[in-house]
DNA sequence: CTGAAAGCGCTTACAG
DNA sequence: CTGAAAGCGCTTACAG
């Protein structure tokens, strides 16, 4: 492969003034810019990513650790991961993706030896194992997810205890008295995901100053225990009148039970949920829901730490960013 | 940070030295192991991954080039992802995630600029435009997926044309003598996606061998579009039997779509079609089908490719790899 | 407007 | 069993 010396060789010029065409970082006459640029074409040079990384302690990569959890709804991390792409991308950065189950250790690997400039943690449960290491790392870093210590580091999160309130602000709105919640799986709470107990309380609270009547349930992941769980809760609350899902798994595997059972959503029951407007469309839910924005918060992330990797004086104090819930009314209650 | 020549002064010892305590390429005294040892968790040091790479010329990261079309199911990728992921970290190796829309210049980019030893391909289409600059790379690639042109290039792939040979086979074994077929999107043919013809062309074969009759559809991938289309499809063949699915989205929504009709699986009708297990129990999928083994596949490449990259001699000609179908019997075929 | 030189942090022949 | 030195391919003060 051709190095920044054999273009200055073949351009009549030294390496310094090759680089310094490359990176513009001062003003080069045209004449030997054009020589330089024809060499470049001639032996197609593309600067070492390694020996430029090591001369500007710049590696122009962003770590990103995703977590999956086999108890856990996968399609949905995908709707993360691309954004966090795209925009580093945009951004000038390459993604080192990292899927380890130890995550700390990984964490430690690739900012240790240098490897990434930054790091976005993905899925960020209350006590995140991950979050220490991240801290003490000399790379700033990202979360999508908020943990119960969120010093020295950007936090992005949707608002899950305002989402909870509106979906019980807008039940209540339409007369309904009796309503049915299901929360994520319980292991997703044993793990610490912290969005699971902030959207349940706050719809609790919610509804206890309302005077309604709430019937809470943890949710499964899996079939048939999707479905069986579903009929049994529907065969226990047959007052209900409106059902609020927060668990994807749970709301994918809803329609064909209440097809079965013949209930008409929003004649017989209202339903309401908290997805994605991609998630809504890959299962076709037609449920009235709270829009989770993965892509926004992505993006938010991905900002954050590349202003932080840029700028690291000029970035100012870590922030906790919520992002507001919206409702999108697909007419799934009444 | 510390550096190995922190590393080697706190020791007492050369640079050189810690280097060979840190690679095990030469014999150590016990005693002086020890003292860098001590130094090493002394100073908290971890070798510079792009000072290595510098030296060494490996840097590794395997490139994982992913693309991802609006049109297609995106659900399924990730089946295809995280095995590469574990089987290249067990390598040793970290994975750089690319997924830009403009794939032969990424390819490029990552190539040209020495950031990754090697390239995994992923959904490789018939004519597909990163293979040429694959091709011209100084490094090493695997593809998951059939291009027309494999030269040069470790290739795995499910066997569609035996996938759907033994759907027809079995079916007809049962006594089916009119069956619909319905095919991925047709985009997916205009982009090239070979296995959609791949598979079409061997069932209708196969059919017209035992003089079945064989009805083909394109099939669609977004909602209400699957169900419409469904229902269009059962409506004009009221006397098929059976019916061989080879479409993620279509085979995912038409549980709701056959209960809807009152069809029951398999007494009114068979159905058989071809996805991973995963994406079966994602959907709860009832259907017997052909596994298509994304971790099977993932895995494969990523051996193929990290012998290629580190006995580039030994690793002998440039394979093509059919992975063999295998039928998982879920009972919707009678 | 341009060049010679030092330095980034490693590895590995060469030498003893 | 160990060290001094060259080299990987860049960038960037320093100098003119």
């Amino acid at each position: 492969m051709a190095t920044i010396g054999d273009v200055a060789k073949a351009a009549g010029v030294s390496r310094s003034t090759v680089s310094y065409a490359l990176s513009g970082k001062r003003t080069i006459s045209s004449e030997t810019r054009e020589r330089i640029e024809s060499a470049i074409d001639l032996l197609g040079f593309t600067p070492n990513a390694g020996a430029r990384a090591l001369a500007t302690s710049q590696t122009m990569v962003i770590g990103l650790l995703v977590q999956f959890f086999r108890d856990e709804f996968s399609p949905a991390m995908l709707q993360y991961v691309l954004p966090i792409s795209d925009a580093a991308r945009e951004a000038g950065y390459d993604i080192l993706m990292v899927t380890e189950d130890d995550g700390p250790k990984a964490l430690r690997r690739i900012t240790d030896s240098d490897m990434v400039d930054g790091v976005v943690l993905l899925n960020v449960a209350h006590e995140d194992e991950r979050v220490p290491p991240l801290r003490a790392a000399r790379q700033p870093g990202a979360l999508v997810g908020l943990p119960k210590d969120t010093e020295g580091l950007d936090v992005f999160d949707l608002d899950f205890g305002e989402a909870a309130r509106m979906l019980v602000d807008h039940l209540h709105g339409l007369g309904h008295r009796e309503i049915i919640l299901i929360s994520p799986h319980e292991h997703v709470i044993t793990r610490g995901g912290a969005y699971a107990w902030r959207f349940r309380d706050a719809a609790l609270e919610r509804a206890a100053r309302y005077g309604l009547r709430i019937y809470p349930y943890d949710g499964e992941t899996q079939q048939p225990a999707i479905s069986e769980s579903l009929d049994s809760i529907l065969d226990q609350r047959p007052t209900a009148t409106a059902m609020i899902v927060h668990n994807d798994a749970m709301i994918a595997g809803l329609p064909p039970v209440l097809n079965a059972r013949g209930v008409r959503v929003p004649d017989d029951l209202s339903v309401v949920g908290i997805f994605s407007e991609d998630f809504g469309r890959l299962f076709s839910l037609p449920y009235t829901a709270i829009e989770t924005s993965p892509d926004k918060l992505g993006r938010a992330a991905v900002q954050a730490l590349v202003q932080r990797m840029q700028d690291p004086d000029s970035a100012g104090a870590p922030v906790v960013r919520f992002i507001a819930p919206e409702l999108t009314d697909r007419g799934s209650t009444r």
